[in-house]
DNA sequence: CCATAATCTGACCTATACGTAAGGGTTAGG
DNA sequence: CCTAACCCTTACGTATAGGTCAGATTATGG
């Protein structure tokens, strides 16, 4: 008698898994490999078997990846987790941890916005440059006098010209 | 005579340079390696001797790392911009890869942004679990049935509990 | 002349997150 | 039973941006 339970139907294997979170089945390998996901169960061949739970994982893992974490430093997170006898005291580790990143996440933002003002800046910079003659060889660029602004180029284009 | 030129007076040292950009002389070394960067000129004995330009050079590649460049695609804008026939030709290659990452910085701001409103709301979430008794045990979060929020946790301490 | 700080070249090391290939089982369906 | 599609383990490869010696040479102020 073979029974298979409701617990064993509902079983991933890693190709499912990959695919349902965006990963590669290498990718879930290595997660594993770190310690950061295991498999509910083997099959008797010894294909990982999967809960659906595990998609929620990779999909926290992915989070945090984004927001700039290490899968080392997840890692850590989850032995800390694991670790902690408390949930007062495993919940506001994890507290400090993501208001850390929070912070430093706005400040990332508060970078890349003044990276597309300068972006916009040079923008508007070369487009005086339509009127530049063909002519022009593109070393002579910070040379040609079009440009209004006391004729300083902008960071993004003035770093380009000769060494 | 060793005359010394009023060029040569304001040449600046690997070191210095480093220290004006704040790279370390590795980094310098690098970006000479990678055909980003060239002393003026070499000391009798071998010095690296850049002029204050360098400084200027590498704050770009700073800024163009910062946007996400590799330093091998920056060699690459640099070959191409010498390769360029013509300034408006060499303008509008530039033109074209920067407003390609104007676009792609705007969208990695909206999605930082997305994760600074989930990291809001996983603090919020977590907040409420100081009404938590210090009895609980870490691995009984996700059923304690304090929060609110119809139980659901947000993904941020969701993926965290038993794989 | 001397000592100390800075530099030089060359070469191997590190960390991150997988990619890829090899050689060989496992599943599932027809 | 057979086969295509998956999966397994092991292990080396890749790209990025430097870090870190090591042994030798140069620059410089006293």
């Amino acid at each position: 008698m073979h029974q298979i339970s409701a617990e064993q139907l509902a079983l991933l294997k890693v190709g499912e898994l990959a695919k349902r979170t965006g990963k590669t089945v290498r990718a879930v390998h290595l997660y594993e490999e770190l310690g950061l996901l295991a498999p509910a169960v083997r099959s008797k061949g010894g294909f990982r078997l999967y809960h659906a739970r595990a998609a929620t994982r990779i999909d926290w893992i992915s989070k945090l990846q984004a927001l700039g974490f290490t899968l080392t430093e997840i890692k850590a997170f989850l032995r800390e987790w694991e670790g902690s006898e408390t949930a007062p005291k495993a919940i506001a580790r994890l507290r400090e941890i993501f208001s850390d990143k929070l912070h430093e996440t706005r400040e990332t933002i508060a970078g890349l916005t003044q990276l597309v003002t300068d972006l916009k800046e040079t923008l508007d910079y070369m487009d005086s440059c339509r009127s530049c003659e063909p002519g022009h060889a593109q070393h002579e660029c910070g040379t040609c006098g079009i440009h209004g602004h006391g004729g300083k180029a902008p960071l993004l284009v003035d770093g380009i010209s000769k060494s």
